[in-house]
DNA sequence: CGTTAGTTTGACGCGATTCAACCTTCGTGG
DNA sequence: CCACGAAGGTTGAATCGCGTCAAACTAACG
């Protein structure tokens, strides 16, 4: 299916990063288990509280738990780019063995809760659990891909393709580990912050979200994003899903 | 060192690959070895030719061992992105485990020659050799990099500082694998290419090229590029290098 | 019920695009 | 050795998408 939008069902008793990694579909119970365990290292942070600064020392991965954060940089000419934002069951800093100094700011867009994962037990994931390790690695990978179409966006798509093609995007990944709602989502972010990752002012995002909304590809209110028609929505900013495809495991060793 | 700007000595009987992984200075003779022989499934291309096309099931990933290839989306506008470039030593598809299909074009920007690694090859060296399966993951880590200092680009960045950006970017990336020339490097892609790249018009690509050799901070001369004042250009667009910083091993395993 | 953060709207200006034309370079063949 | 064509580079003029400045409005919260 060429759209990557296939669904299972979510076991609400497992941690978002497991159901991201899709469970016991993908993942053996002895491996769930470790990787549950593996969270036990926990913090909290506010809303707008940094979690890590540019050019910090990392003493971890992270894996956002509960709530929404974000990885920006700011310029010297006042603008910010929000290069990412990361939901539950989204890992930030696998590259800890690689790159050991934080390269961007990472900041709480609401209340979090994420789990701390030491540089020697990503190693030990891959040392010891195969499909885990693999799990990290299309993680990886999939970064690459949001990455790519987010480029894809900035470069070559207006203003209001930007925007619809992030709030489907981000649609999708929640729908991922399970953290919808009917037919769209809760949503954190302000106009500001929209702003900042679509690479636009707030002004012209008020504006391209109203006409959005005039053009009933999406509904607001009260925080919460709908797309009254998902498929008008997709087609008018020539969404192609497959760039968000779940884990599929076509080996599994031994 | 903040800017990442650290340079090794190049030995020039490695392949671009094994160069660019830091050869004897990271990988044992063993694995250079097997890296130098895992490059004997070779082919070539013309420019323009078309290496992988959209959609298509991969067969292998590939490293590049001479020449440029460009990974490129075509928008419904007519529109087109060129999301990165690959100069020799860079890896395009080492997601094939995880996504088997090609989600964009790779396209050659010049002559290239490059080597097909299979996926079983892949999964070889995550079980046989450690160090140079660690700069898989470091290569990949690095395309995350590359990507998100590219987003920071074409979110945040004005023609000017997105095109000399990328110039020193690129003279880097080459640096990394010897194929510079004294302040600069030969230069292949046309300033419609360049747009592409930098989600600019061609005419407008034109006008800030100009401008950026008025002001002396790149210099243009049949095909080369060149840096007059590499620490000015440096400055002009608020250049960090730290995001190509080299592979480097904090441990051997054993 | 006041304060603050966030949203919305208007007016104006600029950076970048578009359309169009011309120029330069280089490869090819007579 | 020159003629020619094709591809790429350069420049001008008009236009537009989006940014900036400024102000008013709304909702959430203590």
């Amino acid at each position: 299916m060429r759209d990557g939008l296939e669904t299972t069902p979510i076991d609400p008793s497992h941690s978002a990063a497991v159901r991201r990694l899709g469970a016991g579909r993908v993942l053996s119970n002895e491996e769930i288990a470790f990787f549950e365990a593996a969270q036990n290292d926990r913090a909290e942070y506010a809303a707008g509280d940094d979690i890590v600064r540019d050019d910090d020392l990392l003493r971890h991965a992270v894996i956002i738990r509960k709530g929404w954060a974000m990885r920006w940089h700011a310029t010297a000419g006042g603008t910010r780019q929000i290069i990412n934002v990361y939901v539950p069951g989204e890992i930030y800093g696998l590259h800890i063995n690689f790159y050991r100094h934080a390269m961007h700011n990472l900041t709480a867009l609401t209340e979090v809760e994420l789990a701390r994962i030491g540089p020697e037990q990503i190693l030990d994931i891959y040392r010891t659990y195969p499909i885990l390790a693999a799990g990290l690695d299309w993680s990886s990978a999939r970064s690459v891909n949001v990455l790519s179409e987010r480029n894809i966006s900035l470069g070559a798509r207006r203003a209001s393709s930007r925007i619809l093609h992030l709030l489907l995007e981000i649609y999708l990944r929640l729908m991922a580990v399970g953290e919808t709602e009917a037919d769209g989502f809760a949503m954190p972010l302000t106009q500001q912050q929209l702003a900042d990752i679509c690479g636009l002012s707030i002004v012209h995002t008020n504006r391209t979200l109203r006409a959005l909304v005039r053009a009933k590809l999406i509904a607001l209110s009260r925080a919460r994003v709908t797309f009254p028609d998902f498929d008008a929505a997709m087609a008018a900013c020539e969404f192609d899903g497959r760039f968000l495809a779940p884990l599929k495991l076509r080996m599994r060793p031994g």
